[in-house]
RNA sequence: GUCCCCAUCGUCUAGUGGCCUAGGACGCUGGCCUCUCACGCCGGUAACGGGGGUUCAAAUCCCCCUGGGGACGCCA
C-alpha cells in the first residue's frame, strides 16, 4: 500500500477560515491516521500580495489547532517555471495550443453563446490554428468536445459530466503566469497526493482537473468533496454570521479542543458521539462517515462545547490562559498558585475563557476598589445586617483554619446560637465579598479569596452600612 | 440560462431494506438539587419535503417534481 499524503492549501487571505479549518483537520486526520504525509501548500498564483505576512494569519491558525504539517508551506508563486514545464509538454502532446484571442473577445464569444442559450464558452477559434507563441497569446487547454468525463468521488460518489459543458481552459496567462486548475494538477501529482480532501465548492473543478491528469498520463487521486458550511440563513458562511476566523474564536476564549471537536462534527460523525478527543478522532476518522449534505455553522453548539473542556480541562492548564484574558482586562499579573485555586470555582460557570476572566474580577480587584453592584448593595447592605456582619468579621478575623470546612462550622455554630437561617446572611455576605448577587458558593470564594480578603472586605461593607 | 451536487427534529446528526410506534446531541422547556448563579440528574418538545414506482417489507433502492447549495474567469 502506498503512503497516504494529503494536503490543505489554502489561498493566502490573512486568516484561518473555519471551512479551510475544517478541510484542514480531515486531511491532517487522514494523514495522521494512515501514517502518512500532510502537505502545508500556499495558492498564490494570483501575483504581487506579501505571501509572508498574509500567510501567517493561517499558519498561526493551523498551529493553535494543533495541526502541524511534514512539508511546507510550499508557496505557488515560487514554482512558475515547474508549471512552466508541464505546460509545454501538453503543447508538445497536442493537448495544448496558443490563443490570441483577447479577453474581450472571448468575453463577446460567451456572451453571444449564453444569448444562443448555450454552454458560455470559448469557442475554440485558436484551437486547430497551430499558432505560435507570442506576445498577447495564452496557452489554452484542447478538452474533448463530446462524450463526458467522470470520477469516483468518495462522499459524493460517481460524478460525471459532459464534456460539451467544458471549457478550453487558459493553462498560462498572457503575463506567463499558470493558471490555478493547471498549478494544483501538477502539484499534486508532483507532490504524489493520494488523497484530495476539499469543499465542495471545487466539485465543478474536478472534471477539468481529471481532464489535465489524463492529458498528463498520470493515474488519479482520490477525490472528496466535503459540503459547505452554512449560516443560520442557510447561506454561504461569511463574516455577516459572526465569527468565521480560527482565530478569532482564540481571542473570544474559545479552547482549540473544542474547535477542533466542534469543526469535526460538523460534517462528519461516529455513531452517536459527541465528544471527542484529537486521539478519538484519529481512531474514529474515516472517509466514509463524512457526510453528503451542507451544514450549518451553531454557535451554540460550539459554545457547549467549549463549555464542555472548559470543565474538564485542568486547573493548571487553564490558569495561564485566564492570566492572558485578565491581563486584557486591564489586571496586572496575578499569583499563578491563587489563578489556579479560582479556576476550579468558576470551570463549571464559564462558557469561554472570556467569561471566565469577567467571573474571576472580583477575585483579583483590589479590596477597596471592588466594583460593587449598586443596586445589590442598597438591597442587601441594610442596617438588618450590620450586627451579624459585626459579630462575623470578628469571628472570621481569628478563627484557623481558614477553609471550606472550618468556615462551614464556624457558620453553623453562629447560625444556630443568633437563631437565624443562612438565607438571611447569605446575599449581603455574597455582595460584600464579591460584590455581586452571583458567585461561587460562599465558602469555597472564602476560602480561595483568603482571611485577609474577606476581612477587609467585610470591614468595607461595614463602613458602607454606617 | 446550462451543468453538477444535496434533501431525517429549529440546528448537528444516527440510520447502509425488516432491530424505526425513527435514536443521540445542542437549543427550548417541566422538575429535582440549592446560600445566589452555574454544574449535575430526571422528564418533555420536535423530523424522514411531495408524488409515483420496485419489494412480502422502504427513512433506506429507482424515477419525476419541489426546494436548497455550488460552478460556469487570462480568481483561487
Amino acid at each position: 500500500m502506498t503512503t497516504v499524503i494529503t494536503r490543505f492549501p489554502p489561498s493566502p487571505t490573512g486568516h484561518l477560515h473555519v471551512g479551510g479549518a475544517r478541510t484542514a483537520l480531515f486531511n491532517w486526520l487522514w494523514a495522521r491516521k494512515n501514517g502518512g504525509k500532510f502537505i502545508l501548500r500556499i495558492e498564490d498564483t494570483d501575483a504581487a500580495r506579501s505571501t509572508g505576512e498574509m500567510t501567517r494569519g493561517i499558519l498561526d491558525g493551523m498551529r493553535w489547532l494543533g495541526l502541524d504539517w511534514d512539508e511546507g508551506p510550499y508557496f505557488q508563486s515560487r514554482r512558475i517555471s515547474l508549471y512552466n514545464e508541464y505546460i509545454d509538454r501538453l503543447l508538445q502532446t497536442g493537448h495544448a495550443y496558443y490563443c490570441a484571442c483577447t479577453p474581450d473577445e472571448v468575453e463577446a464569444m460567451r456572451n453571444e453563446a449564453r444569448a444562443a442559450g448555450a454552454v458560455p464558452k470559448y469557442n475554440g477559434r485558436c484551437r486547430e490554428k497551430g499558432l505560435a507563441p507570442g506576445p498577447g497569446r495564452v496557452v489554452r487547454f484542447k478538452a474533448p468536445l463530446n462524450g463526458e468525463t467522470s470520477f469516483k468521488d468518495v462522499v459524493k460518489g460517481n460524478v460525471s459530466v459532459p464534456n460539451a459543458q467544458l471549457d478550453d481552459m487558459v493553462l498560462r496567462r498572457v503575463d506567463g503566469i499558470p493558471t490555478y486548475n493547471l498549478a494544483v494538477v501538477v502539484d499534486d501529482v508532483t507532490m504524489a497526493v493520494t488523497h484530495i480532501i476539499r469543499g465542495d465548492d471545487h466539485l465543478s473543478n474536478t472534471p477539468k482537473q481529471v481532464l489535465l491528469y489524463e492529458a498528463l498520463g498520470q493515474a488519479l487521486p482520490q477525490f472528496g468533496h466535503v459540503p459547505m458550511i452554512l449560516g443560520p440563513d442557510k447561506k454561504k458562511l461569511s463574516k455577516r454570521h459572526g465569527a468565521t476566523s480560527v482565530t478569532v474564536y482564540r481571542e473570544l476564549g474559545y479552547l482549540p479542543e473544542a474547535v477542533v471537536n466542534y469543526l469535526a462534527r460538523l460534517g462528519w460523525s461516529h455513531k452517536d458521539q459527541e465528544i471527542f478527543s484529537l486521539d478519538e478522532l484519529l481512531t474514529h476518522f474515516s472517509l466514509g462517515h463524512l457526510g453528503t449534505s451542507a451544514c450549518v455553522f451553531d454557535q451554540g453548539k460550539l459554545l457547549w462545547l467549549n463549555a464542555h473542556y472548559i470543565k474538564s480541562e485542568t486547573p493548571q492548564r487553564l490558569a495561564p490562559l485566564l492570566a492572558d484574558f485578565l491581563q486584557q482586562r486591564g489586571h496586572r499579573e496575578v499569583n499563578s498558585a491563587y489563578l489556579e485555586a479560582i479556576v476550579p470555582l468558576l470551570q463549571p460557570r464559564a462558557g469561554t475563557m472570556v467569561e471566565m476572566a469577567e467571573m474571576a474580577e472580583f477575585f483579583v480587584a483590589d479590596d477597596h476598589r471592588l466594583p460593587m453592584d449598586e443596586a445589590a448593595a442598597g438591597k442587601y447592605l441594610t442596617a438588618q445586617v450590620k450586627e451579624h456582619f459585626v459579630s462575623l468579621h470578628n469571628l472570621l478575623q481569628t478563627t484557623s483554619p481558614f477553609d471550606q470546612a472550618a468556615l462551614e462550622a464556624l457558620f453553623s455554630r453562629y447560625l444556630e446560637d443568633k437563631d437565624v437561617v443562612f438565607k438571611v446572611l447569605a446575599q449581603p455576605l455574597r455582595v460584600a465579598l464579591t460584590g455581586k448577587t452571583k458567585s461561587p458558593g460562599l465558602f469555597e470564594t472564602m476560602e480561595v479569596l483568603g482571611q485577609a480578603r474577606v476581612v477587609r472586605r467585610l470591614a468595607n461593607a461595614l463602613r458602607r452600612i454606617e
